[in-house]
DNA sequence: CATCACGCTGTTTTT
DNA sequence: CAGCGTGATG
């Protein structure tokens, strides 16, 4: 077939097609064809004559890069399905399961995912004496989040902190110490977290020129896209792979970084031509996506960005309407006010595959779930929920685990608290025990300790006695697992008919793989990302609920955005809190730009006050800092429609609770804290925050005061009075 | 030593 | 609303 390039591509486009050989960097506004760019590239390439396997797309997920080679095969070429692709974990494992040794590391290393690095960690502090400070031990996912950014940004962990997790300064010591003892017991039990994937690939590529040449062989052409999610050590990494040939293309858009938590920085970007000096830089600006009223919100949510780097999204297509933003008042209210106006899209004839409801995360959409579910409106959650992390599929995933790495002692100790009567003693009494008289994992049954628990024991060693057969398909073991797991399940889980479902899915998931091993290191790096991934509705038209994150790359004719305006205050002077605005400003880019005509904006704000009024008192953040691009020219403000209104929902809270956060308040005047006699523990009602609880006095300034009604940043005031209650 | 019931705390996003 | 620590019970 052959593909009329000049007429599927605009200018810029095509440039970046045909620019084959040498650095590129394009800059793809949202919706600007980057997807439609790189399809045709690999057509161009292959066309060239350049052959499938020397070529290499990292995306950011494996299903993007499948979709994309989907369809450059269907443009050009059914030779495109060849090409390589996947994510910088799964290229990353790649590299180091035939290399492992290079680092001091066994072929066969267990990967760990989130989980199983928080459990870790939670025994490494158990372990510890922990002198209390003044408050609460971060808790273990608080720590994994530490250790893992420290390694993402490249920083170390007291920088961080300092940064970031202030509050938790006191336990400073304790969490670097957490850190070695986590790293020695990741290398002493053959284990490796994703952040380790990338830190060791990269460690390899530095240091052996003969792997860089082998790898750079076989990947001629390298393209990244989603640039901008990158952090440094990928960054690295594709310098690493292009080094020798410069082939190299990475397409990104600044606005769309969203991963920052993550380590991504979209500075990346425009270091990239630093790294290669010859490189090409090309500008997608045309949007075919969306209506230019959309575009004009966009532009003008980006135009008052901290930093930015000019770009400005323009469409041929004529007409459209303004974005609207719709005070929701409570979340009851917005679930009603979207379920309707869903049904009435549906009434006009619009189908509901056309339409998604997006948010930040997963919890926003609770009540809208249940009004959809009692309007029968058939829907499809992304995001969230992670099926993998669901405690029946690990139980199952970790009896085949152990075979494979029989120091797995995450896993371990997951199969034999499944035995009544072993729990956090017994179990890890055992793994001692099979280590150091280095028995055979069927073997241990033989324990010596064992009392009421030998028949247990023996069970399970027989069930690993026949899963060690070399030869069983993936899907044999785990319906053999899954036998011996069942009564585990019934006994533990209340709702097991629906966890069965779930073990059956995996286990049919299973029946498409010949290699065991290489089943389970595909559900680590690529999980199934939520029950839809697993059992896709049959009915054909369903709404889709998604996360932003979730969203990336897609788009609908009609999308809802839920904004809940919990958490960030720009009354801060603070980095983080700067940030963190950033972030959610690049958010809800992401969100809007996923609409092709109709952008419908709720938040379910708490007083009559129009929201921009709300904000520049200073009561509400996060949307105060682009508040401007919501002004009339740009937003349609429409009021609620009464005849939803009025469905009292006055028997409803308001919102839900809100978190408990560490608020420093200033000024206090040393007097009038003993004139009003304020002493620790008193509670204490503020004008925008609600009541509060003081914790400490800090000096003559400032008090620490909690509150329930704030988000979880540290953040200064100028307000001058606290009253007690 | 395992397990259960209770009360307190702190809420994102993903490989 | 779940995950954690704690204290009582078996």
């Amino acid at each position: 077939m052959k593909v009329d390039y000049q007429k599927s591509l605009n200018p810029a486009q095509l440039e970046a097609v045909m620019t084959l050989n040498g650095p590129v960097l394009v800059i793809a506004g949202a919706g600007s064809g980057k997807t439609r760019t790189l399809v045709y590239r690999v057509a161009r390439l292959i066309e060239h004559g350049v052959s499938p396997e020397n070529i290499l797309l990292l995306t950011f997920t494996r299903k993007a890069s499948g979709e994309m080679l989907e369809r450059a095969a269907g443009l050009a070429d059914e030779r495109c399905r060849f090409v390589s692709g996947g994510t910088f974990h799964s290229l990353s494992h790649q590299v180091l399961r035939s290399r492992a040794d290079l680092i001091g590391f066994d072929r066969s290393f267990t990967i760990l995912d989130r989980p199983d690095m928080e459990e870790i960690i939670q025994s490494i502090v158990k372990e510890m004496d922990i002198v209390r400070a003044s408050i609460r031990f971060p808790r273990r996912s608080t720590i994994a989040s530490i250790l893992s950014k420290a390694v993402n940004l490249e920083q170390n962990i007291e920088a961080l902190m300092r940064d970031e997790f202030s509050q938790f300064l006191e336990y400073i010591r304790d969490i670097q110490r957490i850190d070695v003892l986590y790293k020695n017991y990741k290398r002493s039990n053959q284990l490796m977290d994703y952040d380790d994937l990338l830190i060791f690939c990269r460690k390899i590529l530095a240091e052996n020129e003969h792997v860089r040449k082998e790898l750079s062989d076989t990947y001629q052409y390298v393209m990244v896209d989603e640039y901008q999610d990158t952090n440094g050590i990928q960054a690295d990494i594709v310098k690493w792979l292009a080094t020798e040939r410069q082939n190299v293309m990475v397409v990104g858009d600044d606005s769309q970084s969203i991963y920052s938590f993550r380590g991504a920085n979209y500075r990346n970007m425009f270091d990239f031509p630093i790294m290669f000096p010859e490189t090409k830089i090309i500008k997608l600006e045309e949007n075919y996506r969306s209506t230019q009223p959309i575009l004009t919100f966009t532009n003008s949510l980006m135009d008052q960005a901290q930093e930015k780097y000019t770009k400005c999204l323009f469409t041929k297509r004529k007409g459209g309407i303004r974005p609207k933003v719709v005070n929701v008042k409570t979340d009851p209210g917005q679930a009603k006010f979207i379920s309707r106006t869903i049904l009435g899209l549906l009434n006009e004839g619009k189908s509901l595959k056309d339409m998604a409801v997006l948010f930040r995360a997963a919890y926003h959409s609770y009540e809208l779930e249940l009004e959809l579910t009692r309007q029968a409106v058939p829907f499809v959650k992304y995001g969230g929920f992670k099926f993998m992390e669901s405690a029946h599929i690990k139980d199952l995933i970790a009896h085949m685990r152990i075979l494979f790495n029989r120091n797995d002692a995450v896993s371990w100790g997951r199969v034999l608290r499944l035995i009544n009567n072993i729990g956090q003693k017994k179990s890890s009494n055992i793994i001692k025990w099979m280590q150091k008289s280095g028995v055979q994992p069927w073997q241990v049954g033989e324990w010596p300790g064992a009392g009421k628990d030998s028949q247990g024991l023996k069970a399970l060693g027989d069930l690993l006695r026949q899963l060690t057969d070399e030869n069983m398909k993936p899907e044999r073991a785990l319906e053999l697992a899954n036998k011996y797991y069942d009564p585990i399940l019934r006994e533990r889980f209340d709702d097991f008919p629906k966890r069965q479902k779930g073990l059956e899915q995996l286990i049919n998931m299973a029946s498409r793989k010949r290699k065991l091993k290489a089943f389970l290191d595909e559900l680590m790096l690529d999980p199934p990302s939520s029950n839809a991934d697993v059992s896709p509705l049959e009915n054909d038209s369903y709404l889709t609920l998604s996360t932003v994150h979730s969203a990336k790359g897609l788009e609908w004719p009609v999308v809802f955005v839920i904004w809940v305006m919990e958490g960030y205050f720009p009354s801060s002077k603070s980095r983080s809190s700067l940030q963190a605005i950033e972030e959610e400003r690049r958010l809800m880019y992401v969100a809007a730009t996923r609409a092709k005509d109709k952008l419908i904006l709720c938040y379910p704000g708490q007083e009559e006050l129009p929201i921009w009024q709300l904000a520049e008192m200073g009561y509400i953040s996060g949307l105060s800092s682009f508040i401007q691009s919501l002004h009339p020219e740009v937003m349609d403000h429409s009021s609620l429609d009464n005849n939803i209104l009025n469905n009292n929902f006055s028997n409803f809270s308001i919102r839900k609770k809100q978190p408990r956060v560490i608020v420093n308040t200033a000024p206090f005047k040393e007097s009038s804290v003993n004139s009003s006699g304020l002493k620790q523990g008193d509670r204490v009602k503020h004008p925008a925050f609600g009541m509060g609880v003081i914790s400490k006095f800090l000096d003559k300034e400032k008090v620490e005061v909690l509150f329930r009604d704030a988000g979880r940043k540290l953040l200064h005031l100028e307000y001058t009075t606290l009253d007690k209650v």
